[in-house]
DNA sequence: CTGTTAGCGCATTCAG
DNA sequence: CTGAATGCGCTAACAG
């Protein structure tokens, strides 16, 4: 039995033997071998650390090329617990907001030399929550997210252990996690109060279910400037499909009390509701002034040009990164996190009534 | 000196002795000694292999319950050889039409439980080089694809090795490569087709370089139907800033031979041309009629709709990764790559002159 | 059906 | 400044 072993053994070192040009990738040791030098050497010199001649290091670069050697991140990772890698999690990528809030997340980890994993969670918890283990049994060092549902995420500290997180867009119950938004709740009482300058008292809100955070919060806004001027209320926050919005927009504006004005909380909706508007053939700004929470790239060219709220996307996802990376940096994780509010901008184009031949931005 | 290791080794087993409740992440053989067995078989339950015991099985559950545990997937991969995650490299992700192929390969990767490592090029072929390189020594068991410029992207099967590849969008140059793409020739021919039916003989068309894949491509589809109606070539390659499309298609319509329509290449210089055609109050379509390629979900909302070839982005992402997955599946590489070409859609709005009141898609 | 042994490729000890 | 030994957590290959 012995034998069998000793076998075993010798027939795995001869395998090993040519190490040379075999299919087999290229290890530390060929390199090692190949400079006539301790594999620790070859450590040394690939992370850079000083306490190696010049001589040897050149011997060991001029191999390292040679073999065409590439360490394996895999097992760096693996012995270094350190994977060099991060998760982001987002609800979809298809919304050129949440894209290029990815984006920025993309960038930032470049920056740092990091790779990223990313997941769509379709807004669902549970396959939020899975995707969140399973970057942690990837060890990611750190996560950036965009979490589903306020109420019902399953993203909790205690899951996360001592791996830092770092939500955006959208907070998680947790008070330790930091987070990153922008000023939703302000944004649209501003652009909200816009419409009642142009005059309008009757003012419609259209969105989707507030147990979406930012729904609510921009629910809040509408409902804070509405209530400020002491005019009544007018929500429709279960904008779900084109259809149903035709059928409540309709409603709207064939009742009673017809609104003069609206505002659309997010891009989809808007998309919903311009559908609407154009089927009942109702004119804008004229007939009915509109507006919506987040810019597009397109909306200069809607008819009339859309007026908008506009978020930082690009710079949300940006900050929300840098954050994560100081945190991995710091290795340590605070009581309380961080909540940073990112201003908004109000650009005024025409469907709000305004006669600007530009866009005007207000800050 | 055989104390000292000794004494090494026994301090090292007294720290491993707790493994509860510590920081430390319990690891297999804490669930082995808690359910009373042997690694392996903690191992293999995980793993599901039939040849453990009804019973010992229910052990280990318990024992992975009690201790939370979760494999750790980088140690798996390192021995196993088999990551379970693919590498995407993109040019963009607030580019909508790259953010919906990425969301469809990121679907597909977790239809097979793997996971995403995304990177974007931002169109530099040493990025991509890099990103990709960094992909495989992070042992992606595959990579899905949209190349840069096609004639500078460094990404070869050299590089790759066994690795399979799958480019979309846009080919790279070597054959052995699969890659999914669209009709992009055929498709800006058919809408320049259109435009002729419509009475239109000078056609401009407005797109970048031909540099990239899909503008020769795009570019050859419109030479051709000029060409086979005897018309004049009339195309602006250089659409790379709002500015220029604007002196661009400021020459042209107020020098001679005034084009009557025009077709753009991609959504961007759509963009840029709408742009400087609202500066210059020219009337879509009586003064010029416009299509585009690539449509966009406030195509229906601009003013007038516009007229473009449809893409189907997100089939193509799927298709990519679906292909990606076989070829990881069957473990061996073709000689000569697929080469699947999808269709696409014209979708008649008004912009091009169509009086449709609702959008006409022709296959 | 279950346990033992060994090693994936690297970097952290420690000893020269 | 350099090298040898050791083990990260897991599983393939065997041995019982």
């Amino acid at each position: 039995m012995m034998e069998s072993r000793h076998d075993r053994v010798a027939a795995r070192s001869r395998r090993r033997e040519p190490a040379q040009s075999t299919q087999r990738k290229p290890t530390m040791s060929d390199v090692a071998r190949l400079a006539g030098v301790g594999t620790m050497t070859v450590s040394r010199v690939l992370n850079g650390k000083a306490c190696v001649s010049a001589e040897t290091a050149k011997r060991v670069q001029a191999a390292v090329e040679q073999l065409n050697y590439r360490p394996n991140e895999l097992a760096r990772a693996f012995r270094g617990q350190r994977s060099r890698s991060i998760g982001l999690v987002i609800p979809y990528l298809f919304d050129p907001f949440f894209a290029n809030c990815a984006q920025a997340v993309t960038a930032v980890a470049r920056e740092h030399a990091y790779s990223v994993i990313i997941t769509t969670s379709d807004e669902d918890p549970d396959t939020e929550y899975a995707a969140a283990e399973q970057m942690l049994q990837r060890h990611v060092e750190g996560l950036v997210v965009i979490p589903s549902r306020f109420r019902q995420t399953r993203l909790t500290r205690a899951l996360f252990g001592k791996t830092p997180v770092v939500a955006f867009d959208r907070p998680v119950l947790d008070p330790s996690i930091d987070v990153v938004l922008v000023q939703n709740t302000s944004g649209t009482r501003r652009m909200v109060e816009h419409l009642i300058e142009h005059g309008h008292r009757r003012i419609a809100c259209l969105g989707l279910s507030r147990s979406l955070y930012t729904m609510n919060a921009r629910f809040l806004g509408y409902r804070r400037a509405m209530q400020d001027a002491g005019f009544k209320e007018d929500a429709a926050l279960g904008c779900e499909s084109k259809e149903i919005t035709l059928s409540i927009l309709k409603d709207k504006l064939y009742g009673k009390d017809t609104p003069t004005a609206v505002i659309t909380f997010n891009t989809l909706v808007a998309r919903y509701a311009l559908s609407a508007i154009a089927h009942l053939g109702v004119k804008v700004p004229s007939d009915l002034a509109f507006t919506g929470f987040d810019d597009f790239d397109l909306a200069e060219f809607t008819s009339p040009p859309l007026t908008v709220v506009r978020q930082p996307a690009q710079e949300m996802g940006q900050v929300a990164a840098n954050l994560l990376f100081e945190r991995i940096a710091r290795a340590e994780l605070p009581r309380t996190g961080n909540r940073i509010v990112l201003p908004v901008e109000i650009v005024l184009r025409r469907s709000c009534g305004c006669k600007h031949r530009t866009p005007v931005i207000i800050h």
